[in-house]
DNA sequence: TTTTCAAATGCAACTTAGTAGCATTTGTAA
DNA sequence: TTACAAATGCTACTAAGTTGCATTTGAAAA
């Protein structure tokens, strides 16, 4: 994706065009994978700020640009997109052996049988197995 | 549930038990809904101890006796069951409210259409909305 | 272009979930 | 009743994520 791109996504949820919001957002664009911020590390530098890092993927987050997966592993993982939109057809596939994190479209969820007075709201699903690279 | 239920599940996993572990398991059988460690130390007393909280949690896991859920606080919580035994047919509500998370039966899932090369192995829900007490 | 100021950054210090090591205690099988 | 592995309960640690605040920067107005 290029810089356009990213930056017309700025002006649209009116978000200041920052060198770090680049360069995270482009991160997270480009990536085939759901990432912590390990990888945001990895990604950007050792050296990147952890809380310019959280306020960012918050503020992400609270845009409906990103979202955050909570697995197994405790650690959060953020993806591109925003998961409420396409609600019960949007799931995560954790691999267990190189626990990467992929999200997975056509996803097709029957409505579920909440117990009587709950209001669903959204629906996430998270399927665990083994990924086309492991 | 009665002491010797919660006996015959030690007995059944080859799990010893103490003192500890008969009350930790108490609380799982007699929940409504998941447990944080939080909740854990209202339930049994400030003063318990985190590690053997946690060792014993992973031991119920390993075991099959309970399952944890992490939901998007990041905090995990156990519930009494073990999920994998009805792959599909077990969901999480998280409550938008009051966190609080429940077990919800009898949920279908349709088999999910993973990428090419991908195994699926397991597969978790987690419905956000509002509970019946809130 | 320059000024202005709120918003964003970057640093340090903190909080809290969860882990690890190890001496002491306890369950259970012999 | 003894013996010993397993479990407990300390303390100390790691690592994820948050908060406060001084400094810097983006962008709108002059």
């Amino acid at each position: 994706m290029y810089t356009t791109a990213v930056n017309r996504i700025f002006e649209e949820n009116n978000l200041r065009k920052t060198k770090f919001r680049k360069a995270l957002l482009s991160c997270l664009v480009n990536s085939r994978h759901a990432l912590s911020h390990v990888d945001f590390k990895e990604k950007m530098g050792k050296g990147i700020d952890k809380s310019t890092l959280y306020r960012n993927l918050s503020a992400f987050e609270d845009a409906g640009i990103i979202h955050k997966i909570n697995d197994h592993s405790g650690v959060a993982k953020y993806a591109f997109g925003k998961v409420n939109e396409d609600e019960g057809r949007h799931a995560h596939f954790v691999c267990e052996k190189c626990e990467t994190v992929f999200c997975v479209e056509n996803m097709v969820n029957v409505p579920v049988d909440v117990p009587p007075g709950f209001k669903t709201k959204s629906i996430q699903t998270i399927i665990t197995g083994i990924c086309g690279d492991c």
